[in-house]
DNA sequence: GTTTTATTTAGACATTTGTCTAATCATTAA
DNA sequence: TTAATGATTAGACAAATGTCTAAATAAAAC
C-alpha cells in the first residue's frame, strides 16, 4: 500500500501509466515521450514495478513494460471503505 | 490531483482519514491517537485540507475536522480509466 | 485580568525524492 | 570480435518532506 501510493505520487509516473493503457511499451519508447533522461525514466519505471503497477519482460535488448490492472482493484477496495 | 496523491502518500494521513470515517473529530482528539506531536498532526491535517480530503470548522477553541467524500469520487474516476 | 487549554505558525534539521552525468551490462550488428 | 544500441546502476546534488521544539494566537476558566 505504501509503495502503491508512493508510486502514484508523481505526475510523470502517472503519465507513464496512462501511456501504457494503449498496450505494452519498451523503456526507450516510454522515455522518448518525456523530456527526462533515460536513467530518470528507468528509475520511475522501477518504482512503478515495485508498486506492482507494471511488470517488465526482457525481449532481446529491449525491456517491455506492461500495465498491471490488478493493483487498481486493491486501490479501489481501499477507497470503497469511505463510500459508506 | 497532485495535492490529492501527495496527501495520500503518507501512512499517518491515511490513518487519520480512516479515523474520520466514524465521524468528525477535533484536532486534539486526532493527535491523541498518534505518537507524533500536535504540530506534526496539525501539519498533516493541513495537507489533507489542501487536498480537499477533509474540511475544518472552528468550534470555540476546538477545530473540528470532517471527512470530505467527494474527492474520493474524483480518484475513483481517475482509476476507472484503467479498467477498460 | 491572568492563567490554562486547544491549535497553529515558524524555523530547524535529517531523510527522502527526482533529476542529472558517467559508467556498466547485455544484446545485436558489422 | 569489435562497435553500436537499449537499458540499468552508481553516485552526486538540489528540492521537498516529515518530524521536532519554541513561540504565537485564540478561546475558556478561574
Amino acid at each position: 500500500m505504501n509503495a502503491l501510493f508512493k508510486a502514484l505520487n508523481d505526475p510523470t509516473r502517472r503519465a507513464i501509466l496512462e501511456r501504457l493503457r494503449a498496450g505494452p511499451l519498451t523503456a526507450g519508447t516510454i522515455a522518448e515521450q518525456f523530456q527526462f533522461s533515460a536513467p530518470t525514466i528507468s528509475h520511475h519505471l522501477d518504482l512503478l514495478r515495485q508498486a506492482d503497477l507494471v511488470s517488465s519482460q526482457k525481449q532481446g535488448q529491449f525491456v517491455l513494460y506492461t500495465l498491471n490492472m490488478t493493483v487498481f482493484d486493491e486501490l479501489m477496495g481501499w477507497l470503497y471503505q469511505f463510500k459508506s
